[in-house]
DNA sequence: TTCAGAATGTACATCAATGTCAAGTTTTGA
DNA sequence: TCAAAACTTGACATTGATGTACATTCTGAA
């Protein structure tokens, strides 16, 4: 399928074997991770894998560490983003759910499946939760809501995200923007202003409809 | 574990092996859901399913229908009740959230995480959720929104919903119920009235803080 | 009480995966 | 240039699951 450039002569290395376990996750879980397979992708023999990694146990905790360190880094970076108004903050948020470069909503997804048969991810799905949703909800303090009314707000944009990403569609850019500017009003209780809307659609190569 | 009561003399039954899949599926999801551990925890000779279902295929199939059969049917009755107010109404629907005879949480998730290693249950998912969203939006019409509000609410009240399930918290009523007021005013854009709320509280048996 | 058939159990053949080991090959660098 | 380090491989032993064939036991109705 892939093909894994490498510096070294040597066919396979670490990240090129938790980068195939990475696409097998996405594509099918946890359950579908496993060596025999990912040897067979990588075109190397399954025991070479040995050489890397202690066991299949280790590859899985190279993909959670992979995976803790760029979701929940980058939205709690955009949630503390500058901004003049709640409107403008929200958008900040709103990018994460745009660019990936910022979230990866498919790993996110299989991971938090992945908590469903193992205790420890669980523990790790949980802590980033409270991690962001406090990162949201002290945006909305910033802004003058109430403790009490930060959080709910703070839950319902992380939760209709979660949400979405647990729907698994996929959707065109103009049909998810066509919604934001009510997502934007809904959230924060009052309208976005248009030009912060338009450097919203600007900055994700949208052109306002 | 469980105790599988039974009117025949038969220790198994369709219902048993369902039951003990169901189980399994809800604690940790379907790649556990296998014949050789559910006739463990029955108590029965493994190859004795084999007299109720033609293989695990058709074990997994019933599951499914079992799920379809219960959660989309109720969510859209709760979202078609009478109402007086939208505030209500949306209350109707939150019945769901609260009421595990009404939806059942943990299975939505598990059958959602399914849905990552098959097709044909990405494509249950992706209907039941179409014909959610329909019945939850022309809710929002009947009160008067504009189908595009109505529709982007109908998303938040929803996904907010799902996305809660995919946290997979385990929170006391108490603390669930503070939020309520909070959620029915930004997913409806007004503060529910006293009444609506003590009506609420009182048939899920808590008391007003 | 007996017997058909409903339910269960034992034994077998198969498959796909796991991890270890010892022996190979390729690359690097002193 | 050659030895050590970095990798690769195939053979093995094991494990846990699947489904089939066939024998056995249990139950209720005649």
């Amino acid at each position: 399928m892939e093909q894994i450039s490498n510096d070294s002569g040597w066919r396979g290395s670490p990240e090129g074997w938790l980068g195939a376990a990475y696409d097998l996750l996405l594509e099918s879980g946890v359950g579908s991770v496993r060596i025999s397979p990912l040897a067979k992708k990588l075109g190397l023999s399954r025991t070479s894998f040995y050489w890397f990694f202690k066991d299949r146990e280790e590859l899985l905790a190279a993909l959670v560490t992979r995976w803790r360190d760029k979701n929940t880094g980058n939205l709690v970076k955009q949630a503390e983003a500058y901004a003049e108004t709640v409107g403008e903050a929200m958008l900040n948020v709103f990018d994460c759910w745009l660019d990936k470069s910022l979230f990866d909503s498919q790993f996110e997804f299989a991971v938090r499946s992945w908590a469903l048969q193992s205790p420890d991810i669980l523990a790790e799905v949980h802590k980033a939760d409270q991690t962001r949703l406090d990162a949201v909800s002290r945006m909305f303090v910033r802004f003058g809501y109430t403790e009490s009314s930060a959080d709910v707000r703070a839950r319902t944009i992380y939760l209709v995200q979660i949400g979405y990403i647990s729907m698994q569609t996929k959707e065109g850019l103009a049909v998810r923007m066509k919604r934001i500017p009510e997502y934007v009003e809904i959230f924060t209780g009052e309208a976005p202003q248009k030009r912060e809307l338009d450097r919203f659609f600007a900055r994700h190569g949208y052109s306002a409809g």
